[in-house]
DNA sequence: AGTAATAGGTTTAGCGATTAACCTTTCTTA
DNA sequence: TAAGAAAGGTTAATCGCTAAACCTATTACT
């Protein structure tokens, strides 16, 4: 069932049928319209996309690439990897194009799969550092990155106040009484959204006159449940008196906390807790984790907005822009001062 | 860049390009190849997949159908769909083909999307009753069903044993010294697993003569967390004195907590929980969630399996494979036979 | 009335691959 | 040594759809 056969049954060209398909109803008849989009119900007719894109060249296509950590762990496994692709998908229905999920170790992986299915745009998600300037050289299409940390690369990126989380972070521990704190950080923060996170950290400690030191008092942990519970243990027996730790990820956050019990510390009277992310599980614990908040669907909404805005023609954008957050406080820290 | 600019540039005809891309080496000597295949790679030429698809009639494009409740609640807002949903894209990306995601509220959404993108095979998830005859009747192209109950129609689904979950959760609640029960059910069982999950908790009660009744003692709940709490005050405001609560879904049974804490309830003390899917998240709270186990690679594999064997020509294949499971005891149910 | 514009088409040349059919050489083999 | 097969190509049709160019009546305008 193809357009020629659609065009035969009609008793007209194929251009005609098209026409009718595309909505070029200036170039067809009312009598001869209704006629065809009466056969096409009936025959039940769907255009082939590969014909239609390969003729119009696109693909109304959008590749929503996720990055995965080691084999073991899978990005959806990440819940905040799942909600910022949830509100991608619902996004992207919505003006009608096409979702392809990609998941890949390394970004470059990618750069084939985009330029031969010459999809029409493309999110990145997660950190891209250096990657990004390779994948821009090689691949010429609207694009925006979601959570990089790339200045000085003329791309789009849309992320939260990272710094300014950090910095909200130290400072509601602080102002909750307390002054010796931990940092649980992913490896090898190098440039990046982490480094920021971690340069307000610092910079709320040192504007309070808290002796944090990042040798010292910062525990290095990949972004898995597993691992924060190692970690968690791991703060208990470094046995400095932490009364806090900070984490960068709720994720990170909840493994930490299951670390902390299975020592026989109680959370928060012992010590306190606090994540980074906000996700629906904080209110599923006991203690409710207090979690550093941004907003999904915004973010989705603001990369949507970028995204297709560079569809419609207007090449070489270039922003970057920052969710505000704010302290959601829940369960997980103890007030001190009282 | 396309196949005959690398032909020019290389002295040959399209055709013999094609079949050095396509590994037809038998037709190409081994200098030719080697040429191509150098100005392939300098050139860096990718080839176009929507002109591939066209002339091969295939697209290596697997389908991955995901309903949604309602438009508030995302469809991976649900980690079990977002962990399937993950095992799928592996699966898929190991066999080197791509994943469509789409969302549908209403599957029949998906029949013009399925054949104008004529996707090489698709997977459906969740219940699909009724509609999966109507999907089967538009469309035929390989495709596996994951969690769907449709006896009579001649499809593959793949699914856990549904009745034999409702059975060892009545049972192992029952073992622990429990009598008075609660089951917290979507509404509108109809037929499906959801129905079956309850026929095997009537069943196990009736056999230990515990006194159940499906209008007395089950109450309805959609699977979001939100509704979930009021349903765990509810079952407290019912004042009926039950002393554990089934459910058939972990997100819900997170939420009949939270809305049995918010009560004054202490769980496991006072009323024990028993949840169904053996989410990750059933580590992270306090107490953890005890919960009927499912392996989620394992569907994917098998799901997976299926479907490419379809692909691989053998087509009418009728299977409905259930995954064993069990009970992953935690700490949410409290052991009164002590 | 004569010309221009418009409505409503049709023809046909792509889009970028694949592939069947065909064409030379060169190598086997009886 | 003549016929057949194999090696290594090329040509051209085709997949299903789009869109520019072209055609032919009508209708509109001055």
């Amino acid at each position: 069932m193809n357009l020629k056969t659609i065009a035969s049954l009609a008793g007209v060209s194929t251009a005609t049928v098209s026409n009718v398909i595309n909505g070029n109803f200036h170039k067809v008849s009312e009598e001869t319209r209704l006629r065809v989009e009466k056969i096409i119900r009936d025959s039940n007719y769907k255009p082939n996309v590969m014909a239609r894109s390969l003729a119009k060249k696109e693909s109304h296509l959008i590749g929503v690439v996720v990055p995965y950590l080691d084999k073991t762990e899978d990005f959806l496994t990440n819940p905040y990897n799942a909600h910022i692709v949830a509100a991608l998908e619902r996004l992207v229905r919505r003006h009608d194009y096409y979702v392809m999920l990609r998941c890949v170790g390394d970004p470059r992986e990618i750069i084939p799969l985009l330029s031969s299915w010459n999809v029409d745009g493309a999110f990145f998600l997660g950190v891209f550092k250096d990657e990004v300037r390779e994948i821009r050289q090689t691949i010429d299409i609207p694009m925006v990155f979601i959570d990089t940390y790339a200045p000085g690369e003329k791309i789009v990126n849309v992320g939260i106040e990272d710094y300014r989380g950090g910095y909200l972070s130290a400072k509601y521990l602080i102002g909750k009484g307390h002054r010796k704190l931990a940092l649980v950080t992913p490896p090898d923060a190098g440039e990046g959204v982490i480094r920021e996170r971690q340069q307000g950290f610092l910079d709320a400690c040192k504007e309070s006159n808290i002796d944090f030191n990042l040798n010292r008092d910062s525990f290095s942990c990949v972004s898995t449940y597993r691992n924060a519970v190692e970690v968690g243990q791991d703060i208990v027996f470094s046995n400095r008196g932490y009364t806090a730790v900070a984490t960068l990820s709720d994720i990170v956050a909840f493994g930490v906390i299951e670390g902390l019990v299975q020592c026989g510390i109680r959370v928060p009277h012992d010590i306190s807790v606090i994540g980074f992310d906000n996700l629906p599980d904080c209110d599923f614990m006991t203690p409710k984790l207090t979690s550093i908040a941004q907003d999904y669907e915004w973010k989705a909404e603001k990369a949507g907005g970028f995204l297709f805005r560079m569809i419609d023609g207007e090449r070489d954008l270039h922003v970057d822009e920052r969710q505000p957050i704010r302290v959601m406080e829940r369960q997980s820290v103890r007030d001190l001062t009282q």
